[in-house]
DNA sequence: AAGCGGCATTTTATCGATAATATAACGGCG
DNA sequence: CGCCGTTATATTATCGATAAAATGCCGCTT
């Protein structure tokens, strides 16, 4: 592969090793005439530096990991967002997945796998803060996402309960009464899906209605498949219900399809709200109400926590909760 | 960060750093009594491998990366389909991304980067044939999409243009006479929408029909967004229409929505078929209709040529086109 | 009892770069 | 004219592992 060593270079040139390294690197100071002979040399054997050995030696990669539960929706979106501002900073981003089990997300965080980085933004799915807590490195660390994680990172999340609480409340104010909690769950263990419910419970608390739990239906998976097929049953069991909060805009997907098929009208018969308005959210007709999880903002935020750390911030950790607000569509009554 | 090293493991255990790596490799035979105080002492204190050492001494990473043009969307529903191929084999996958242009392509190319991986998979989008004949490197790689590439080359893409036959054939066997080929284009610098025209084109031939040129529409970039606003102005434009067939199931989306909006009922009035299959197709109501381009099958078939050449292989390269189907749902007549 | 083969373990050399330190060349100044 | 501080380049040591060769030890053969 990188057959050109920088010994071969320097052969090339009539110089030292250190010389080459130095014109490369601008270190020191080079005279013109053997900068010129070097640069000349490097051209006319297609040298390129070996960043295994630089890395080994100089411990730094310029490349920073995005490491998510999967590569779809959602976390290609933000992947997307977040690549610009790492690559203007003269890094590369690259992405690991982790299949959003506790044992790959340990072993993407294992000391092992964190050395090929100068720095980490974690998703972090499936961990709790016990495990977290396992974790020793004084590598850059930026924790994305829903969990409760140790003090000492840095932790960038939604606001979700006061997002499902917004869409929710919307609903209500729009007539509906009735409302699913499609994906959500009772279960603390996924803080996503329950800090969501919370919200939804607080909207209706707030509009002095009561709260009813047959009402949250929570999913197998956090697809459109299982979000269809969890409306289905709940549609044939005679639940009426005139509203749906689903917990993510793909859950809100597989609803539009099973009130579709029902020949249930949105927003008519049912109201439908989603979260994280993905891109998709505007084109589905009638447009999908969702909640806008600021992408942007929290790429900005974490980068901008990342970059502090690489930086050499040795200051307390942050937990940074990022405001979202409501996109009304015609999946509700309020919108156009 | 790996403060700990083999050597401090040897010291812990009395045993040279060979037996250590002897007993992490299993490479020599080590016997038992010493092998358990190795282990021992690597429980101990908390050692983990430096990989980049490793990498550089023994030239072998255990990485394969998969470079695409985004994130999102298509690329990212294939990575997910290639990562647990890879991780069959106790490799690991990451992703990089080239912001779809020549240049990024051609820096993720260099040899500087390939270094890091032991095969890459790439998503060729902006490179042509002579840019790509310039990349001189023995490293695996494989190149999927949709340009011409040198014959040294594996390649896999997909059957194109008879997946856009496939569709446009279908609409005409329904009914529609004059359909949309959108986001498609006659500029043959881009191939994919190009060679899905050409599919389009032959339906027409195939059925008797004229070809007309104006229905050919095509989109400023492959977003729903770009493609409702092209969709916009054919509905304004009075070019009378039955059919749309979109260049991806992207694109699609944005013309559900054009035709949503404007009162146009799919498939009654316009019948509509995408390309790619992506999940949102049968969620989206009434379901789209769209080939399947066998995302499944081009993954495997991808990682089958990396795995065979990254196994030594030497033999001429190939040249994969995998085949496509048509799934047939609500947007088009024949659909359920 | 000397010699030899096999196994467990250690020694040595190396992967390809960079940080720190050393040396050579040169010009200015008293 | 010789001493000294700069500047340019070269040497040396090192990052942390692994491949290959060397050593030491044991028992077994003859």
């Amino acid at each position: 592969m990188a057959r050109v060593r920088m010994a071969d270079v320097a052969r090339e040139a009539g110089v030292s090793v250190m010389t080459v390294s130095n014109v490369l690197n601008e270190r020191l100071p080079v005279n013109e005439p053997t900068r010129a002979r070097v640069m000349a040399a490097v051209e006319a054997l297609g040298y390129e530096v070996n960043l295994t050995a630089r890395h080994l030696r100089a411990g730094r990669t310029d490349t920073v990991a995005f490491i998510v539960p999967s590569f779809h929706d959602y976390f290609g979106e933000v992947a997307d967002k977040i690549a610009p501002l790492i690559e203007a900073e003269g890094r590369h981003l690259v992405l690991e997945r982790t299949s959003a089990s506790p044992e790959h997300e340990m072993a993407a965080l294992s000391v092992a796998r964190l050395q090929f980085y100068d720095g980490v933004l974690l998703s972090v799915v499936g961990l709790d803060r016990d495990q977290l807590d396992r974790v020793r490195t004084s590598k850059p660390i930026v924790l994305l996402g829903e969990r409760d994680v140790p003090d000492r990172f840095n932790h960038v999340r939604l606001a979700n309960e006061e997002g499902a609480r917004l869409a929710t409340a919307h609903m209500i104010e729009h007539g509906s009464r009735r409302i699913l909690a499609l994906g959500c769950t009772f279960d603390t263990a996924h803080m996503m899906s329950s800090d969501r419910r919370i919200g939804w419970e607080r909207a209706f608390r707030d509009a002095g209605l009561d709260v009813d739990a047959r009402y949250v239906v929570p999913v197998s998976t956090y697809t459109s498949a299982a979000a269809r097929d969890a409306l289905r049953h709940v549609i044939a069991s005679d639940l009426p219900f005139d509203g749906v909060f689903a917990v993510t805009d793909v859950v809100a997907l597989g609803a539009v399809a099973a009130l579709a098929e029902s020949g249930l009208r949105v927003p008519v018969d049912v109201q439908l709200a989603g979260f994280d308005n993905i891109d998709m959210a505007s084109f589905v007709p009638p447009g999908l109400t969702s909640v806008d999880a600021n992408h942007e903002g929290v790429a900005e935020t974490a980068v901008g926590l990342l970059r502090r750390q690489m930086a050499g911030w040795t200051g307390p950790a942050e937990h940074v909760v990022t405001p979202v607000r409501l996109v009304v569509r015609g999946s509700t009554r309020g919108g156009a």
